[in-house]
DNA sequence: AATAACATGTAACGCGTTACATGATTAC
DNA sequence: GTAATCATGTAACGCGTTACATGTTATT
């Protein structure tokens, strides 16, 4: 159940609504680590709320509701950081296409390990650009900046591992 | 549907029985890419050979029954490498608490990420003997010295990350 | 003889996606 | 006034996990 912590490590971030958090999702975490729909995610906060891990913050307009993360959800979201062994669960298209391209003749594998590179640069171009915009801008403690970080390695290792394995094939 | 191309794929590198695909998703591809239970195999194979993409090759003790790809299967799985985009659909535990590092305390973030750090050193390590292993025994063409490449890189960038969340933390 | 590993299958339940559904506010 | 965006909600369906269930063969 990982949907609920990641919802409270956003509002551990700051007071967010459902609307909000769905675009955060697609914003960063849905690219390296998890993603949730607007259809999961406000049923997900009346749960959080019934159990009195987030409240109600703030009400807008258009029926807006602002969630602020409370006491026993900052408990609660420690001890699922903290206290439980990092055991990982994953689930990846892209991996899983990198672990199926032996199953490919030489032809094929490299148009998709080309592909796959070039790609990968490009991402990389991008959030290079976005990172440094970041940087430039403030003293950006916390929070995006860490998955950015992951972010650039990945696609630098996506790369790597490309030119490596075309190399292989020969 | 991404289940059905794992199994084929694991199929188009060697005939097996719905039990040793469970022990190869359970050895390489859970770790990096994608899992799935004997209870989630069993009925996909059964669909999967009435589809005409597999077939049962041979039969032996204990009602083992094993599959070879067929061409049409071999044709499926291409297109699904090749011809779609490859979009990446991705949840990773890990990487998600990584992401929600920052609304820790200093203390405890830096201990998780020595942890995090350490454990990813180890599991380095003893991948990087076993595929020393592999490379030694023989010329390992294909399928899981991809996949080990990928891991060790993994294992690094994981541990590297984690030193320079460490020195941001401060 | 007992235990571990091999081998397959299904049912119940929970999580996640797609689609359906509705309305308010802002920008042009 | 019309389109885009903001904002929330639910129902149906499919995918994935846990648990239940059973039997065979090899090892000690």
């Amino acid at each position: 159940m990982s949907l609920r912590h990641a919802l409270l490590g956003l509002l551990a971030d700051e007071p967010s609504s459902g609307y909000t958090l769905t675009r955060k999702f697609e914003a960063s975490l849905e690219r390296y680590a998890w993603s949730a729909r607007h259809s999961q995610i406000y049923p997900e906060l009346a749960r959080l709320a019934d159990e009195g891990m987030i409240e109600v913050a703030e009400e807008g307009a258009r029926g807006r509701r602002t969630y602020a993360i409370t006491d026993a959800g900052r408990a609660e979201l420690r001890s699922w950081l903290v206290d439980q062994p990092p055991y990982t669960s994953v689930r990846n298209v892209l991996v899983l296409k990198m672990f199926l391209l032996s199953t490919l003749d030489p032809v094929d594998a490299k148009a998709f390990l080309s592909h796959l590179a070039d790609n990968a640069e490009r991402e990389l171009e991008e959030l290079r650009t976005q990172v440094a915009e970041l940087d430039a801008a403030e003293g950006t403690q916390g929070f995006g900046r860490f998955a950015a970080e992951y972010g650039l390695r990945e696609y630098a290792l996506v790369r790597d591992w490309a030119a490596w394995a075309m190399e292989r094939i020969g």
